[in-house]
DNA sequence: TCAATATATGAAGGATCATTCGTTTTCGGG
DNA sequence: CCCGAAAACGAATGATCCTTCATATATTGA
């Protein structure tokens, strides 16, 4: 995410070896890990250092503490994901509206439950974080693509777009979170996902003005 | 929640004097503030007890560890929410769709938003926290209650009651969540609020096979 | 090959906590 | 009023953790 971090959080110094990148790399991969096999309660420094296979000393050369750790690995985290859903709104501009919703819940959906994992390890990691700024600039990154793609629309114009628009990111990455976190079947959750598409869409050309020249309606 | 809780996190004794209930009764409150005023990682059997006026000892009497009170704090929460919302259901039956929807995301959204720091405060008290059974039992009494309210409507049967009813809770259960963690701006969730309410009912006319007589739509 | 710089090490300091248990205080029934 | 049970107390224990820093090793460019 490209929000300035809060100036206690932000990373101790840059890799300038090669050897460097792969350690922080290392140390990432290794806090997911821990935090995975053991919760977020023992993810320790020396724990992390152990499983990235450096020393403790080595985590404190690029992360002043635990903190910056975590929130820089949420950062990695976010911004993977706003570059999916990014390029996914992008690809739509122009596009139906039906086809704009599909592809913002596919994407949205799929960036989240693809390494469910990772996304249930990050959600614990975030709590007592200082990460407000994070999960700020994520949503106004989310607006803006999502605002740009539904006034591309060819079959609808709204009223009240920043509303509607607040709404369906709500009301999508609500869902997406909820029914994540309550571990349903597989099968279910495809179906409320199917489902989850399907009111957005009813939602959306409920609150366009419609454009489209032979609307099917009454006979 | 009726829950039978996981042996491991039940509480200790129950109290028998009236003294004992009003000790309890302090801690469960004391919990809740140091949680608001410091944060889940400063949430110290310690200070807990010293915020409640009692001794660590007095707080062991009653829950053998840190995490049984957390249990007990998370099941008593849920379980208010879940009278209330069930309460809502229940008023609604036989009433039309849009009263249905109406009342149940209206109950919802102010049981969670209504003491909102509570709110908070305890969805950072359940990570890490054994309780999905917790989460299980609340899922099954919401299912339950709305399931029958929408059995009750007039104007709607609906062909897939369950998904449709899963898709409905987990929409609004969700969207409520984000747009409270979000912390929008007051009016920005009223409006939010209201289009979600839109948005269910639309969904709702949409699944159902409709048993309005005179259903108003096309001239 | 040789400094200068970057990176890695890990034992030890200092602090915080959860939990126990021997003791004291309070309550309530007889 | 008195005694056994209930409730409360809180210092001490033992464990865990974050973070530092003096030292050692690796890399790079000249």
């Amino acid at each position: 995410m490209d929000a300035t971090p809060p100036r206690h959080l932000s990373a101790r110094k840059k890799p300038r070896q090669a050897r460097s990148a792969t350690t922080v790399e290392a140390i990432f991969e290794a806090t997911i890990q821990v935090l995975l096999r053991e919760g977020i309660h023992r993810l320790t420094t020396t724990r992390v250092a152990e499983r990235a296979g450096v020393s403790v000393g080595t985590m404190y050369q690029y992360f002043p503490h635990k903190q910056a750790l975590l929130y820089a690995l949420n950062e990695r985290y976010l911004d993977l994901v706003a570059e999916r859903v990014e390029a996914a709104c992008q690809a739509q501009h122009g596009a139906p509206t039906k086809a704009m919703v599909e592809a913002l819940v596919t994407a949205y959906w799929e960036a989240k439950t693809e390494r469910s994992e990772v996304t249930r390890a990050l959600y614990r990691s975030a709590v007592e974080l200082d990460n407000e700024a994070l999960i700020e600039a994520f949503a106004r990154r989310m607006d803006a693509a999502t605002i740009a793609m539904l006034k591309s629309a060819p079959d609808a114009v709204y009223a009240n777009l920043d509303l509607v628009n607040v709404t369906l990111l709500s009301v999508i990455f609500g869902t997406v979170r909820n029914v994540f976190e309550r571990n349903l079947p597989a099968s279910q959750q495809v179906a409320i996902r199917h489902q989850l598409t399907i009111m957005c869409l009813s939602y959306l050309e409920m609150s366009a003005g419609k454009a489209e020249p032979g609307a099917p309606g009454c006979a």
